[in-house]
DNA sequence: ATGACCCGCTTTTTT
DNA sequence: AGCGGGTCAT
């Protein structure tokens, strides 16, 4: 198998040794440099177990490993076996495959082997995800008596998370923090660290930090983690963040062997601590480097990448793309009555383009937020047009699949709380509020964790009647998968749904959904049944491996489950429409795409992080924008509902810059009728030079034709793109881009329809 | 003291 | 819609 390279990626592929930086914008070839490296390196003798690649994403790993062996040809690629995300368990032995993996999976995997040297964690340690992250905050604003209103756990998380990825330490954090609030936060912060340590827990953001502890205290692992990845590289370098870096640092900086690639213009995460700052320190850490732009788009028409230029504007895309791509079809903007129309449009569109032989696996909708899925989801159920959406509510997110996993962390580790708190009562035993709280105030007096205080239940009695009788069911249930851990997953997954006597629970208490909650326990079981697989095939090809440690499989089971989301699981079937947010789009492709919801508060959204602004959300739909090959489609209805109401809203003011490109704009039909100030020749109307009085002036009255009469109260800008902030009679206070909106000059209200 | 039931708030993006 | 927090019947 070869693949063409051009002379700046052949360049990239060859250097073998010493720091290198590709930066290059979207759909020039990054992706394929990283496996033609690889591959490179590896015929050249390197051997591929000296090889450490980091991609952003599970689905990444598996897709670069694949095209990396393709690329070796059969006899060569034959040398790994395609392992994935179970491969190999332990890292430092396996000199014969590559380690390609994301910085958390990697990390999980290395402290695995080596977080016993932390105290007090042990190599058992528990990664708690979201859910288990807002349940452990509610715990400690119960203990420190701070209401959650005051606190909301979500908001709190994301503070304690921002400080740990800038290395910040409980108690720094509490130094720097002046507000009262802030205090208080910190404070949180401390005993949040405190009890993960006390539950042998790491959160996500801990997967990293710890393992940059790991190689900073413990020289020797750091040593021989050194001397094992000989390469190391970096994908999408723009969306890493400081520990990430540091890690990178640490293992590079002897042998200098470090190539990233990336694009600063496609920035999306810097809520969560990345920044493409990373390339100074990179630049300042190995000022020997070399740095190789790539500035051919293969992948996209002239026409799409017209728009994407026009979006990045003066703010970003220095680095110019230009394509030899034959020209395609005109970039479209839709504008539609409401959220139901949207998605019947967008579906009448998937029906025509798999009528003219695309294939539903090459069209993709992107949206901002995950809740936009739901309509599009009803409406091609109905049209039965197949679809698949990536992320969003996962299975393992399932309220009766995170019960059953919590039995099984439960019977694995006395010390993680979290889980035990889940299914204390659950199903009910009769052990309510006032009980719970006081088994949890002697364990805590007496210094135990909740499970090692279940244990010992008969020592104490704190607790009688029903509730003590409950507590001794829970602790002969547990008893009895702790004597299972032997078994195999499956089995354990199903002991855990049987002893529990979970499925009755179902029936009593979900009388509408039991049967569809019982199939997914049967999935899960099922997902176990495959694991085991995975893992005899692996420890079997280790066999002759003298060293081969075998981590126990139920603590990969759960990293599986804690770190690969369901999305990257499913395998991908053929002829279907994929459905997800433009931050999950990074890095993909389709033929044609069609972003959707293209409004105001949406991109951009009206919650922004204000550490990045606007400028995030505008490399975001640039993101979206770059995915598409051959087609793009952008949609933004007038109406939108939201919880109980419906919402009028305007276009994205990022629609707005886009005004003369080649972009066709096209209105909703049953908007158009007959308003003068409406039409075609709002949309070239820019220009500063040529403005008439458009009789949109703050104090005068207008009619718009969905929101009524209103009163202009600021006007900005000229032309289409100006806007104005009009009060309505009926529905208060709406910004407007006029040349969106449907809005007529009228003569102010009679006085005396005014209240005197 | 427990648990069934109702109400109000919430929804940005994710490893 | 889904969860925590409240109320009320057992
Ligand atoms: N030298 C080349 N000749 C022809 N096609 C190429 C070449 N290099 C890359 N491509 C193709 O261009 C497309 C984009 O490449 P790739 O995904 O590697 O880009 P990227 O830089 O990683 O993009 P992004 O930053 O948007 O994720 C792919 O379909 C790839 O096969």
């Amino acid at each position: 198998m070869t693949e063409a390279l051009n002379p700046g990626q052949k360049k990239a592929v060859t250097s073998h040794r010493g720091p290198m930086a590709v930066i290059a914008g979207p759909g020039s070839g990054k992706t394929r440099v990283m496996t033609h490296r690889i591959a490179d390196l590896v015929s050249a003798g390197v051997s591929p177990g000296s090889i450490l690649a980091i991609t952003f994403t599970n689905k990444a790993a598996d897709e670069m490993l694949r095209r990396t062996i393709a690329l070796l040809g059969p006899g060569r690629g034959a040398l790994f076996p395609t392992s994935g995300f179970l491969g190999p368990s332990s890292l430092d032995l396996d000199e014969g495959t590559p380690v390609l993996r994301t910085f958390h999976s990697f990390c999980a995997r290395l402290l695995r082997r080596h977080l016993h040297r932390i105290e007090p964690y042990s190599g058992r340690f528990s990664i708690y995800d979201t859910a288990d992250q807002q349940q452990l905050i509610g715990t400690i604003l119960k203990e420190l008596k701070l209401d959650r209103t005051s606190f909301p756990p979500r908001a709190t998380l994301s503070r304690i998370s921002h400080w740990k990825n800038h290395m910040t330490s409980p108690e720094q954090a509490s130094e720097e923090s002046t507000t009262f609030r802030e205090k208080e936060l910190a404070r949180i912060f401390f005993r949040y660290q405190e009890l993960l340590e006390e539950r042998d827990a790491a959160d996500f953001d801990d997967l990293l930090i710890l393992v940059v502890r790991l190689l900073r205290e413990h020289p020797d692992v750091l040593e021989r983690l050194r001397a094992r990845f000989e390469y190391v590289m970096i994908d999408e370098f723009q969306d890493t963040n400081r520990p990430q870096y540091l890690m990178a640092k640490l293992l590079a900086e002897e042998h200098r062997n470090l190539c990233v690639t990336g694009d600063p213009d496609q920035s999306i995460y810097s809520w969560r601590g990345a920044s493409p700052d990373n390339f100074l320190r990179f630049r300042e850490d190995f000022p020997e480097h070399i740095v190789i732009t790539l500035d051919q788009n293969y992948r996209s028409t002239p026409q799409i990448l017209e728009v994407a230029g026009r979006l990045a504007g003066s703010e970003f895309g220095e680095r110019k793309l230009f394509t030899d791509n034959p020209d395609g079809a005109e970039v479209r903007v839709q504008q539609l009555r409401d959220e139901r129309a949207e998605a019947a449009q967008i579906a009448d569109h998937i029906e025509s383009w798999q009528e003219e032989g695309c294939a539903a696996s090459e069209i993709a909708i992107l949206y901002r937020v995950n809740s936009l899925s739901r309509v599009f989801e009803e409406e091609f159920v109905r049209r039965r047009i197949l679809y698949s959406v990536v992320g969003g509510m996962s299975f393992y997110e399932r309220k009766e699949v995170k019960d059953i996993l919590a039995y099984l962390r439960v019977a694995r580790s006395t010390r993680d709380d979290v889980a035990l708190q889940r299914i204390i009562n659950v199903p009910a035993r009769g052990i309510g509020k006032v009980s719970i709280e006081r088994f949890e105030d002697a364990a805590r007096d007496a210094g135990r964790s909740l499970g090692e205080h279940l244990r010992c239940l008969d020592g104490h009695d704190e607790i009688r009647g029903k509730a003590k009788k409950g507590l001794a069911q829970l602790r002969d249930v547990i008893e009895t998968l702790s004597e299972n851990v032997g078994a195999p997953l499956s089995a354990q997954v199903a002991v855990a749904i049987e002893a529990s006597g979970y499925l009755s629970h179902l029936e009593r208490s979900e009388p509408e959904s039991w049967q569809e909650r019982e199939r997914n326990l049967e999935e899960l079981v099922a997902a176990a049944t495959e694991t085991q697989e995975i893992l005899s095939s692996v420890a079997a090809r280790a066999q002759n491996d003298p060293e081969y440690e075998e981590i126990d499989p139920m603590s990969l089971f759960l990293e599986r489950i804690a770190l690969v989301t369901d999305a990257e699981m499913r395998t991908e079937e053929k002829g279907q429409v994929s459905l997800m947010t433009l931050h999950a789009a990074k890095g993909l492709e389709f033929d044609r795409v069609i972003i959707a919801g293209v409004e105001e508060s949406l991109i951009p959204h009206s919650r922004h992080g204000e550490a990045a602004g606007v400028e995030e959300e505008r490399r975001l739909l640039y993101v979206g924008v770059t995915r598409a090959r051959e087609q793009l489609l952008m949609t933004h209805a007038s109406w939108r509902r939201r919880f109980q109401e419906r919402e009028p809203r305007i276009p994205s003011s990022f629609l707005v810059e886009l005004e003369g490109t080649s972009i066709v704009f096209e209105r909703d039909q049953a908007l158009v009728k007959s308003s003068s100030t409406w039409g075609q020749t709002n949309w070239h109307r820019s220009d500063p030079g040529d403005d008439e009085d458009d009789g949109l002036h703050p104090g005068c009255w207008i009619r718009h034709e969905i929101l009524g009469r209103g009163v202009i109260v600021r006007a900005q800008g000229h032309g289409a793109s100006k806007r104005i902030s009009v009060r309505f009679e009926e529905c208060g206070e709406k910004q407007l881009v006029v040349g969106y909106a449907p809005v007529t000059p009228i003569s102010p209200p009679d006085e005396e329809w005014e209240p005197c």
